[in-house]
DNA sequence: CGCTACATTGATGATTGTCAACAAGTGTGG
DNA sequence: CCACACTTGTTGACAATCATCAATGTAGCG
């Protein structure tokens, strides 16, 4: 804990040339149109991307062809990491907008992780935050109801939006009824419906992908939560620059080693 | 690829000093015995576990109290992965038998990542397959019937009792129904009525938890599936007598970098 | 303007959860 | 050794949630 102080008194914002050796304006990057595909399930692992701008969804797909939605990445989030266990990608991510990714070479993000503590953590809180994230999905989708499951769907994308710089309370939504469907283990009626009920209800406005989050503490009620009982947020690898931002380890704390 | 393929050529089976400086004989073990909690969710993230022997289930609980089974480890995998992310365990992990496991200071773990390729594919490789594994169980528990969970659950347990040097055709199931059904997302009834339903039908025999397959190929059927269709198995980040194993790195092949 | 994709709403039924009773097995203490 | 409590498993009856099918409405786009 104390030589982890110390350190925090190193340079923090100006990267070390040795962490970043590209400067973010040359650092890779790849645009998409929106409906274009950053990968998909089948193809060859190669680097990791991270999402700067532009929203996605990722598609997961079993070997008997159903397929659901498993993320709604945004910007900050890493892409790719599902294919560093077979060497090729088990997911489809698709941009529901026009976007734009950094590019990370697998290899360099390694380089990170044996050079430095910051890149070790870093790159060892992104798979273990994605570990984590997919355990919350399968509690929502093996003990919740619809109900609980579209309330949650709201606070969580209003929450994200809203780190975004978008309204907390007003926002659209970029995805269908289905997708939205399939992220949560529902139909695409009931999904209709309960936001057509929660309107009744006066918990929000609907209008086709526009929402208006009318009354938070009912919405909290219906999924059993409390606001506060959200777990903290990752930093993400790289800020909007492109740069490596410095992440301080509290998770190495408690682990006396 | 050649540079790795020189390097199975070096002492593999005898794993040289650098990769494991303790020798398997004096590598760290804990017992427990059946009903006894190796950590629990809130515990300061520690050391991390590999199965020796023994029958485990994981229980991730979220914020509103609810608590379901995600895993069923056994001998080989690992244990604490969960704990990485926030510096605290978010599963309790419970033994449902005496059972042993290896204990890994995370730090030693690190030290492999960092020294050896086959150290960092191993690590890189454990965490990535948990991502897979959970999406997996997502697929599962959004797009599937009862009867679809519970043929996949009894064949998957078949195959990995099986690995385990058991029959693949008769076990005994160590959890109980509740158990199953908390993992599988369903109540206890309805698998219990499902595993009666399955011996009418003579897929299965079933006296308590002792299992009897009788009829793979329906049991296939029902899931949609095909036995071939199940990804390929990691190799476990310790052999059974604390060896790290040698792992060709399939998954570096076509990553072009 | 008409085509297409997306969204809403209703009617209906199937799957699964809930409640309840009972049986079987296990361990404990008298 | 038996009685007892306790956990686990089975089965039935019933209800509720949610999926399915179908019809209609709406918005975007060439």
């Amino acid at each position: 804990m104390a030589r982890a102080a110390a350190k925090v008194l190193r340079p923090v914002a100006i990267a070390p040339s040795i962490v970043t050796p590209l400067k973010p304006a040359i650092r890779p990057r790849r645009r998409l149109r929106r409906g274009e595909t950053l990968f998909g399930a089948g193809d060859p692992f190669g680097p990791l991307f991270v999402v700067r701008t532009g929203h996605f969804k990722t598609l997961a797909s079993s070997a008997n062809g159903q397929v659901q939605v498993t993320r709604f990445p945004m910007a900050g989030d890493v892409l790719g990491l599902d294919g560093v266990d077979t060497g090729f990608h088990q997911c489809d991510v698709v941009a529901f907008d026009n976007a734009e990714v950094f590019v990370l070479a697998f290899a360099e993000c390694e380089r990170w992780a044996q050079d430095t503590e910051n890149g070790q953590r870093l790159m060892r809180r992104t798979f273990a935050r994605e570990i984590t994230r997919s355990h919350d999905h399968m509690l929502l989708l093996s003990a919740t109801r619809a109900e609980q499951r579209v309330a949650m769907f709201l606070l969580d994308l209003s929450e994200r939006y809203c780190r975004q710089g978008e309204s907390r309370s007003r926002f659209a939504l970029r995805m269908t009824r289905q997708d939205i469907g399939s992220y949560l283990g529902l139909q695409l009626e009931t999904v209709s419906r309960l936001l057509s009920h929660f309107q009744r209800e006066g918990f929000i406005q609907v209008q086709g992908r526009e929402i208006s989050m009318l009354d938070f503490p009912a919405l909290w009620q219906l999924t059993g939560h409390t606001p506060d009982s959200h777990r903290p947020l990752i930093e993400p690898i790289l800020d909007a620059q492109g740069n490596l931002p410095f992440v301080s380890d509290a998770g190495d704390g408690p682990a006396s080693m």
